[in-house]
Formats: C-alpha cells, structure tokens, sequence
DNA sequence: ACTAATAATTAGAATTATTCCAATTATCGC
DNA sequence: GCGATAATTGGAATAATTCTAATTATTAGT
C-alpha cells in the first residue's frame, strides 16, 4: 500500500496550497481510497488502513478525509441517508447505485451535459457543485 | 390549514392504493407541506405541525413522512449530510441550494434532458430515481 | 352502532454516523 | 536538534433518525 510517485506529489502539492501538512495517516488514507475506488464508508476505510496502520484511529480517518476534500484530492458521495462515501475520481461524474447489489458506479458525463444542466439555471447563478445520483438496478447482478 | 378537497382526493387515493389508513395526522402533515414548500426539515415540519395539533409526536411525523414519501405524495430531498428535507413537487426537477441564503430551489428539468442523463448508462440499466443537486449561490441574496 | 382485529400514534430509549475535546505526539522551519 | 504549531488519539458528546412496547384509533363484519 504505497503510494505512487506520482501519487505522493500530488498530495503533498495540494496539502502545501491548503498550509496543511503531510503526514503518514494522510498519506495512507489517500493510498488506501486509490486502492480500491469501490467508494468506501469511512469505516470502511479505516478498517481497511488498520491493516498496515494498526494504530490509527477513527477521528483520524475521519480527519483525514475531511482535509483529503477539503485539499480537493477526493470527493464525498452522498445517497440518501447513507453514510458518506469517498471517491478519488476527480472527473465530471454521476454515481449509479445499483439497490440489487449495492454496488456504486461511476457514469462518466460529457462537458456538454453538464453545461445544458447549468443551462436550466439562470444566468446569473453561480454553480459550486453538481451532484448527480442515479438509483436503480444494473440488471448485471441477479443473485 | 385545511386540505383543499383535490388535495385531501389525492391522499386518500394514494394511501388506499398502499393499503393505509389516512388518518388525521397524515393528513395534517400533508397539508403543512403543502402550505409551505421550502422544503422543511422533518424538526421544522413537526414545529409547523404542532401549532394546529399540539398532542402530534416527533416519531409520528417521521413516521408521516415516511408514509407519505412511500405512497408518492411527497419526495424527500437530501444535501450533503444535512436533515433530509420534504417537499410536495411531484413533477421532474433538481434543487439548487444556496449557501449563502440557505434557500432551496426547484429547478425544473425538461423530459428532453432527463432522458439524456439517462442514455449516458448502459441501455440495460433500470433507473428508479435520479437525483440532482446544485450547489452554488443564487446572487439574488448578497447579504 | 358494537366488537374484534389490525394499524397508527405516542414517549422515550436506542442507534448510528459524525464531531468535539483535551492530552499527547509529530512535523516543520530555524 | 529545538521550539512553535499542527495533527493524532481515545473517548465523550451530539444530532438525526429508528426502534420498542404500550396505548389509542380505525376499519370491516355483524
């Protein structure tokens, strides 16, 4: 679970431009999250972590998680109720959320929808964020 | 905050088709959404909801708007980590939340681009529901 | 209308995800 | 390496929601 040179400076570029520092838990957390892009729970990630981090504890996931956002190297994901979930796919995406399998996927979309749904918006608006959710079956998963 | 009598047809109607009871709590936290629909959080509803039926109890709004939702009388929305909040617009829309005011807004989508949303995934894809959330400030608001 | 069966409401306890807190430990610039 | 500052830690606290068991209301059948 190391991270990747290419990786590793990213990080360490986005937490210097947010006067944050770099230290091992977020190094790991990020690593773990580029591990697997299954969109995890933080528990899930700091069950995951504990394996090669033994010692670090849930506030600290929690921690890490909230500046990894914050320094824009990942994202939360949000369904309903359910606890939050954290993706490092930077690009334009929805999320489907299969109910069959409980799997989330990522559904790349194009400029040009994105631009026709700030389009519906007026003029003037100014957009932060677009969350995209789509939920529903996959029809790949019958069990 | 009486239920106007195509209001009061619709729920009767609906909770019959779901095999409930409409009752006078149902039908009184129905008519609080429908008097106003900013979007309410289920503590505000129950605040709105006391001020005609003081005896009615937090669990039993809930339990109202989770009938309500499941009968198709109404749609819970969800922001971020935020309350989930309720609103009576049935038709297609996405809501645009602006953080410096607070206020939620409709935004009402067009069949035409709902659909292309939906050719974005796999044909064999069933979508049950499609959840869009602008985050953004409306500029209407600079306070 | 009356009764039995079933469903809904109620108040409060329980749960769950997340945040807060105060003490310890690590990191960074000098 | 040292001092200042920031991050981590474990546990307590919080907030929204759900659960539970007892009471009350509604409905269908008589």
């Amino acid at each position: 679970m190391k991270l990747a040179p290419e990786y590793k400076a990213r990080l360490d570029v986005a937490l210097e431009q947010s006067g944050l520092r770099a230290t091992k838990q977020r190094e790991h957390v990020f690593s773990v999250l580029l591990e697997k892009t299954d969109h995890p729970t933080a528990d899930e990630v700091y069950a995951r972590a504990r394996a090669d981090m033994p010692t670090i504890s849930l506030a600290t996931v929690y921690n890490c998680l909230e500046t990894l956002s914050a320094s824009g190297l990942i994202k939360q994901v949000n369904f309903e109720r359910e606890p939050t979930r954290y993706c490092p796919n930077l690009t334009s995406h929805a999320h489907f959320y299969c109910k069959e399998s409980g799997d989330i996927e990522d559904v790349q979309l194009s400029d040009e929808i994105i631009q026709k749904l700030k389009d519906t918006l007026p003029k003037h608006y100014i957009v932060h964020r677009i969350d995209i959710a789509f939920d529903g079956s996959c029809g790949d998963c019958h069990h």
